[in-house]
DNA sequence: GTAGGGTTAG
């Protein structure tokens, strides 16, 4: 067939998907944590040995100091005009060199978080270089200048920074330490922050509720996928411990739970939550589908009095929108009103979102019409928003009139749109309409994603179009973008189509290899086919994907599984499952795989495999133990193993039939004459009793 | 006088 062989040739090079998206760094760097290197830039905080309780330079200051403190009378006017001639000036070192003087350490802050804010990272460097080297830093100095470096992903100077702090209580203060971790943390350098952080307990950091949602910045990671590094991270975080314990349980949780860890965390720890903490705790309850948490948080943080500003309001109206729940919502839109919180653009859209998940088409068409007139339906979200719903409740003309609607606006579209009419015209089995969209979407855009390109793939493979889905592989990978669960169970349901099974089987083994784990029915099928096209190994292979990734899996399959293997003469595999899942095993397949095993399997095994199907339950009859015995008369050399079964036999109530016993004794030259003779009649006592108990039974 | 987060779509 010619597909095939365009599978063929193309498999390593179109299939591979080879090119995983890096994730971020999370090695701890060694140089990290060195020592701190000796100081280059002196400064006159730490050899002077003060600073008071403003983080200022006290005692025995230097020349530059003296100078400031000598003119204490520097009016506010004057330190007023020197900043902003420092901000204003596109020559900072003549700036500085002019106005400088006359600024103490907190005006030049002033200065730095300006070109902060504006982002004008050289202007920062070069001042704070400047503040060392005339002495004006104090501790707010550093945790400003350390966020602003690390902002850039720059952890790496960040840290050496923090590390060439001198002295003792900047570098043990807790808005510096914070900054530092934070830094590492928004580089992915999870495992670095965590040593620096025990580092810095040690030498007396007293973590407070800044550094507990600095950490908590990683739910946000979690969310975006980088899941691995952060749930271990986070795990250990929540812990808190000095030792890392219960790193196990990581898989077993979700972020929620963690977060509620953290949250008993904090509490015990008898810190006072805040706006901010409340602000992500109910982001994160609302995202995993906890309404009721969010609300609970919401209220808990009313009653301590703080007012929920528009972003706390968006996400307890986004937990709202899970189980759509309008009434709630129009509530909450009446309380921000009175509160004066301005309805903006996403408090809308989440409303939409509401209404949509409520299923009030109208009333979600009147808020559509009501976001274009106030200029808040200029991208995509709130059309996609109302196409999904409806797309999903059945309306797909409606949803395609949205579509055809957005279109004809120019509205700005990233692809979403497409996707979601794509699918939904796939699940409508408007399949050749899907397709002519996935071939609009590709002429008109080049800009791809994983979800994009799944519904581009399930168009085309519904509508058969072979070429289509190599094409779309073939980008998928040179746009670096990793397959995900639903790229896999795609194309294994589309090799399964073509009959291309032992592709579907590579596929499947891809998607193992990747961590994905297939869902139970498509890999049964896949077992099947590759049983019933004699690819016995590979169907096996995939049996014991779904064996390992799933505590219980359908019974049927151990038996189906068995019946392959001993088709394809794999009777050790089929030993292995036979005594793992006897009870899910009927009697007829053990007798099918016992009969075969006593012919063709390993020798050495069966009186193995006689046993052990017996400790399962099953009552072994006379033709195995006859196919057994005829063996081992075959090959003399185990006659050893004979006597050990005949030996056996008797203690569990079996004995050999008289046409067995006859071969025994016609071969009774391999044996030694008493042996064989003693043990034959307790074989006769054994069969003389089963008899008459027998007939007493009848 | 310094550090942290957060809302909507496939």
């Amino acid at each position: 067939m010619e597909v095939t062989t365009v599978f063929g040739n193309g498999f390593q090079s179109v299939f591979c998907f080879s090119t995983i998206r890096p994730i971020k760094n999370s090695q701890p760097s060694t140089a990290a944590f060195a020592t701190p290197p000796p100081q280059t830039v002196s400064t006159s905080t730490s050899s002077n040995g003060g600073i008071n309780k403003h983080g200022e330079v006290r005692s025995k200051p230097t020349n530059v100091s003296r100078k400031v403190s000598r003119n204490p009378s520097v009016s506010h006017k004057t330190r007023e005009s020197a900043i902003q001639d420092i901000q204003n000036s596109s020559e900072l070192a003549s700036a500085l060199l002019r106005s400088g003087e006359v600024l103490k350490a907190q005006d030049l802050n002033v200065v730095l978080r300006h070109f902060g804010k504006l982002n004008r990272r050289k202007d920062i460097c070069q001042l704070f270089d400047w503040m060392r080297e005339h002495g004006k830093t104090n501790i707010a100095s550093y945790s400003s200048y350390i966020k602003f470096i690390g902002r850039d992903s720059n952890s790496m100077k960040a840290l050496e920074i923090y590390n060439s702090i001198k002295d003792e209580s900047t570098r043990n203060n807790v808005s510096v330490c914070n900054s530092t971790l934070y830094c590492l943390i928004k580089s992915g350098k999870f495992e670095s922050s965590l040593k620096l952080f025990n580092q810095m307990k040690q030498a007396g950091l007293i973590p407070d509720i800044v550094t507990y949602s600095t950490f908590s910045s990683l739910f946000k990671f979690v969310k975006e996928g980088l899941r691995r590094n952060a749930e271990t991270f986070l795990w250990n975080l929540i812990l808190f411990p000095e030792q890392l314990l219960l790193v196990g349980c990581v898989k077993a949780k979700g972020g929620y739970f963690k977060a509620m860890e953290l949250v008993r965390e904090i509490k015990s720890r008898g810190l006072p939550m805040d706006m901010v903490v409340y602000g992500t705790l109910i982001s994160v309850c609302a995202s995993n589908n906890q309404c009721e948490e969010a609300e609970k948080y919401f209220n808990e943080m009313k009653s301590e009095g703080h007012s929920p500003n528009v972003f706390h309001y968006s996400s307890l109206l986004n937990a709202y929108a899970v189980d759509g729940n309008y009434k709630k919502a129009d509530e909450l839109i009446e309380e921000m009103r009175s509160a004066g919180v301005v309805l903006n653009k996403v408090i809308l859209t989440t409303l939409l979102k509401v209404y949509v998940k409520g299923g009030l088409f109208e009333k979600s068409r009147e808020l559509l019409d009501e976001l274009q007139a106030l200029g808040y339906a200029e991208d995509e979200m709130p059309y996609c928003l109302l196409m999904d719903g409806l797309a999903k409740s059945g309306k797909l003309t409606e949803a395609k009139s949205i579509f055809d609607e957005m279109r004809q606006k120019d509205v700005k579209n990233d692809g979403y749109s497409y996707s979601i009419m794509i699918s939904a015209l796939c699940r409508g089995r408007l399949i050749e309409e899907a397709k002519q969209l996935a071939c609009e979407f590709e002429i008109k855009y080049d800009k791809y994603d994983v979800v994009i390109l799944n519904s581009m793939l399930c168009a085309y493979c519904r509508s058969g179009e072979m070429e289509n889905v190599m094409k779309t592989m073939k980008k998928m990978d040179e746009s670096a973008i990793s397959p995900d669960w639903n790229t896999f169970h795609i194309l294994i349901k589309y090799f399964c189509k073509e009959r291309l099974y032992l592709l579907a089987y590579r596929t499947i083994e891809d998607m193992h290899r990747k961590g994905h784990h297939p869902e139970e029915n498509l890999a049964t099928t896949l077992v099947n086919h590759l049983g019933k096209t004699g690819a016995h190994a590979e169907a096996f292979s995939v049996y014991n994907m779904l064996r390992y990734s799933k505590r219980t899996i359908n019974k049927a399959l151990h038996e189906k599984i068995v019946h392959i293997l001993v088709a394809g003469g794999l009777l050790k595999d089929a030993y292995v499952v036979v005594k793992d899942q006897a009870k899910s095993i009927s009697q007829s397949v053990i007798k099918k795989f016992a009969t075969s095993f006593m012919r063709k399997g390993n020798i050495n095994l069966v009186n193995d495999v006689i046993k052990s199907i017996h400790s399962s339950g099953y009552e072994i009859d006379q033709d195995i133990f006859h196919m057994a015995i005829c063996r081992y008369i075959e090959q003399s050399e185990k006659k050893e193993l004979l006597l050990h079964l005949l030996q056996w036999m008797p203690g569990q109530d079996y004995s050999v039939d008289s046409s067995t016993r006859n071969l025994i004794l016609t071969n009774s030259h391999l044996f030694e004459d008493h042996s064989i003779t003693e043990l034959l009649s307790k074989h006769y006592t054994v069969s003389k009793t089963n008899k008459s108990h027998e007939r007493r039974t009848r």
